[in-house]
DNA sequence: AGACTAAGTTTCACATAATGGAACCACAGG
DNA sequence: CCTGTGGTTCCATTATGTGAAACTTAGTCT
């Protein structure tokens, strides 16, 4: 899939690129991304040099090969304070963790998927990177589906167009139809259920974090299992996720006013 | 500053671009960056949108404003997860925050400055994103210092010339001069302190994470303040600190052969 | 209102910069 | 010594990006 079919101009190239190396995840041989490109032999070289130049790719001179770049960690870091709801949100959901126990997830769209931004573990501490930025589908997930309840018609369209629909479970919703309706049901209620959708014996409450004209910026859930809780117990909950979900709007609101210069 | 004089092709200034976006820490209008980009309005303004069409970049539409985009937190993910030292060195990390108490930093070199990768808090939990990627002076902290001590002499001018040599304290070593007298010294005994260089009160002693044929891949730090401890009470963890940065650097040796596939 | 100004967007003739087929190099096996 | 595979460089061709200037809005001042 030399996905982004958009790729407009050079930069796209070198960013397409950029995705190919992430997408392996692990070192690469010029060769490993020479298959499966559609770029010819030379142009994906001189995209690499590029990108390597640039720091945006790391090339290993002993064993040739590729690994993304440190820049991209610094670019990241700037990207993540300013652009995400994650720093606004820190201590609503350090409190929506005290008081319900369960893991908590912060997400927010990208490109259709799900994108994690922040989370609190019930049990373990903080992961770091390991948990933000990583990324998830949407018709499966509690978050996902919650935002995408709340794209307008197009941008709906266009995000399920983005989704594989991959039956991970027997309870996966796996056609656009069965999803559609599903969206309207979260609309109606205000709040999204993961019920064992993604994984076996995982379930949640997410709920749309929602600007004043009614666009999901965002979703926080709260996650756990059905050998500890069950739907109805999840569901009690709503209310107090609600809560947190309103009060991060609300300062994301504010915020895009850092300083008015 | 329009900085990367030696921006390569399109792809260069493109990054450029998102360098300064991201150097600014906050959405930006169109007018705050032509004024200090050396772009002529109707490039700079082509480079925004090409960048922002590939999710590198936000734009409010309401605000008129540029954020970076999420793109760039997913594949920093991914950077970090495979490029950087830090999944390897988490339970070492943890192993010597535990044993010394005391706040840890893990650091690599990154065009000349110092990219925090992980973090351990003395007191508080880990903060996420919020520590690592941030980036520090090379020239005025530990590990910055422990790393450049072992740079071969192209790289040293190299990292030297891009160093601000900015006074933050009295005892700042603000001289190429007094550096390079330093690095000889750390050399020499195979850590580095941090004197109240860059904080006043803080200090910290540094080892390098070596290869072995003697390349510094990073850097780890135990960190402390003058009113809890002195240089003298640090310099008996050296070994301890050594000790962990050794073994990361054997796993790290391994770990380069993920698959011989 | 009407006449200015500043911010943002589009145009278009032009030149630079990317393209990619093919040739080249280096090295590992047979 | 030949042959194949992975990687790098050439260079004529052309697509792409360039940027001065013209054009639209959306404010602001009088």
């Amino acid at each position: 899939m030399a996905s982004d079919t958009g790729a407009d101009g050079t930069v796209g190239k070198a960013l397409d690129v950029l995705d190919m190396v992430a997408a392996r995840g692990r070192p690469v041989r010029f060769s490993d991304l020479q298959v499966g490109s559609s770029y010819p032999k030379a142009t994906l070289y001189r995209l690499l040099q590029t990108l390597t130049h640039q720091g945006m790719l790391a090339y290993d001179e002993d064993r040739g090969t590729y690994t993304l770049g440190l820049r991209l960690v610094r670019l990241a870091h700037a990207a993540w304070s300013t652009s995400s709801l994650a720093p606004l949100a820190r201590p609503y959901l350090d409190e929506l963790a005290a008081e319900t126990g369960e893991t908590i997830h912060l997400a927010q769209l990208d490109q259709g998927q799900v994108l994690y931004v922040d989370k609190r573990n019930a049990t373990k501490p903080v992961e770091m990177f390991s948990s933000a930025g990583k990324v998830g589908p949407a018709y499966c997930t509690g978050v996902g589906k919650a935002m995408l309840a709340y794209l307008d018609d197009g941008a709906l369209e266009a995000a399920i167009a983005r989704q594989s629909f991959h039956q991970f479970t027997p309870e996966t919703l796996d056609t656009p139809e069965k999803l559609k309706a599903e969206l309207i049901a979260i609309r109606d209620r205000g709040y999204a259920f993961d019920r064992e959708e993604h994984e076996p014996g995982i379930i949640c409450c997410a709920v749309p974090i929602l600007t004043r004209t009614g666009r999901a910026i965002g979703a926080v859930s709260v996650t756990s299992t059905t050998a500890r809780t069950d739907l109805a117990a999840l569901e009690a909950q709503a209310g107090r996720i609600k809560d947190s979900a309103a009060r991060i709007a609300a300062v994301a609101e504010d915020w895009r006013f850092p300083e008015q210069g």
